[in-house]
DNA sequence: AGATGGATCTTGACATCATCTAGATAATCT
DNA sequence: AGATTATCTAGATGATGTCAAGATCCATCT
């Protein structure tokens, strides 16, 4: 039996498994290569024809691995993850109740894999807004962008990316996936670094633009009824994206 | 029947309520004018003998409400805001399955209360931090910290106050812990801005700043365990903080 | 082609949970 | 003291996550 190269999305090579190994990523197998792959077959859905058939006929779903996730960032983003239920995720995708259980282990298991999905959407849209960008401050300008246009765009994924106690931190692929995005970031300061300032801690300017583009993305829908609340203008993602930015290369003190 | 004037802790009025009036921030007595009131009684817990006394023998508890915020933040510390239950909240305090719905209409009611009293701490924490430092760079290294310091301090807290969907926002008394240490970020900010650069954009830099810290707290777990994976030295929480309020202050170019 | 093994999905069951209603008990007001 | 209100309990209901056992389909081997 022959074996099968591993890949990220973003190029990350992963590992090497043969049939019958039980490794620990054995659980995303639909997203794990689905872009980056040299190697034999790719994990493609059987059933073209019947589309988006929920209504399916037949006894085996097809793909529905892709499905449930897919139900499961939609009822997130819709309910949030507080009202996510394994039960409604199988409703939508018309399976029976414990179907999801048997893919993902348990509600935990899913989200996790949502989760991983959405680092995978976040480190490729990262990966192309860097791409071609010479001045590292637009690099990081773009990057910013990217991040929140994918948060905004996965509502769903995004919810979930940063819950420590519903996700699985221990899984093997989400922290890959994770540490691929980060990486991307990394880059990108580096650049800035490179350019601008040789003594820049890297390390820190990542932890501080990763936490506040966090903080961004969760508090804005918190930012908009506290401003209506003060009777304050409500500043756009981007906007606040960009003032980092400005702020982080000049600072608050005047020159 | 006399009124009450209702107070936050961070001395805000709120207005006054009559006897049978039912106002929306009627949910949460215990906390609202437990530091500042003018006015009439105080919501004592009317038994002292009995103190830590969960295995209470009457039938009332004195202060139940007070009991079961307190039971709900130890466990939210513990299991994380998913492995709340209303049920083994009740427990912990020694009462019946229902009666925590009885204080707080529902699960969300009660988390909310948790919620407002980390802003209330919070807010506290901020203004006893800014009291007495004249150099606005020091008051918001002093703020940061206090945030951080609560954030740590009171981890159940903490892990509630952020998640817009376990949380009622519409709540009035919530909102208005919101705001009041709001304020007090926005105080600190204005006094940079008075001294350091008089066109500095103070609401976008307390969002930026509120996003960080934000960001920063929630995301301290999840770098350790991605530091150990890239074999990269952690940053403490002050390291960050601080190394934020240099950045925001200087900037990444060199002068 | 036919059998076999494994993967996929279903069915049923169980304990737990949030919430609702009705009732019991204590405190407060008049 | 009597009535009213607030506090808490008890029971019921429908929904949920998870487990175990079974049904169905597919791939592979002979």
């Amino acid at each position: 039996m022959m074996s099968r190269s591993i890949w990220l999305v973003s190029g990350v090579h992963l590992g090497t498994v043969k049939k019958d190994d039980n490794v620990c990523f054995s659980l995303q197998p639909m997203t794990r290569w689905y872009i980056a792959s040299n190697q034999t077959t790719k994990n493609t859905a059987p059933a073209e024809g019947d589309e988006n058939a929920t209504d399916r006929s037949s006894y085996h779903h097809g793909d529905l691995r892709r499905a449930l996730i897919e139900a499961a960032a939609g009822l997130v983003e819709e309910s949030g993850p507080a009202g996510f239920s394994l039960r409604e995720v199988a409703r939508r995708a018309g399976v029976s109740h414990a179907a999801p259980a048997h893919h993902f282990g348990s509600t935990k298991g899913l989200l996790t894999a949502v989760a991983s999905e959405g680092f995978e959407l976040l480190t490729a849209a990262m990966r192309q807004a860097r791409h071609g960008v010479e001045d590292p401050a637009d690099q990081l300008r773009a990057v910013g962008r990217a991040y929140v246009s994918v948060s905004l765009g996965n509502a769903g994924h995004a919810a979930v990316m940063f819950r420590s106690d519903i996700v699985d931190h221990d899984d093997e692929f989400f922290a890959a996936c994770g540490l691929d995005s980060y990486g991307q970031l990394q880059q990108t300061i580096e650049a800035i670094r490179d350019t601008y300032n040789p003594d820049l801690d890297v390390e820190l300017v990542c932890k501080l633009v990763w936490s506040t583009a966090q903080g961004i993305v969760t508090l804005h829908s918190d930012f908009g009824p506290l401003d209506e609340r003060r009777d304050v203008r409500t500043l756009e993602l981007t906007q606040l994206l960009d003032g980092l930015v400005d702020l982080l290369l000049d600072g608050i003190r005047p020159r």
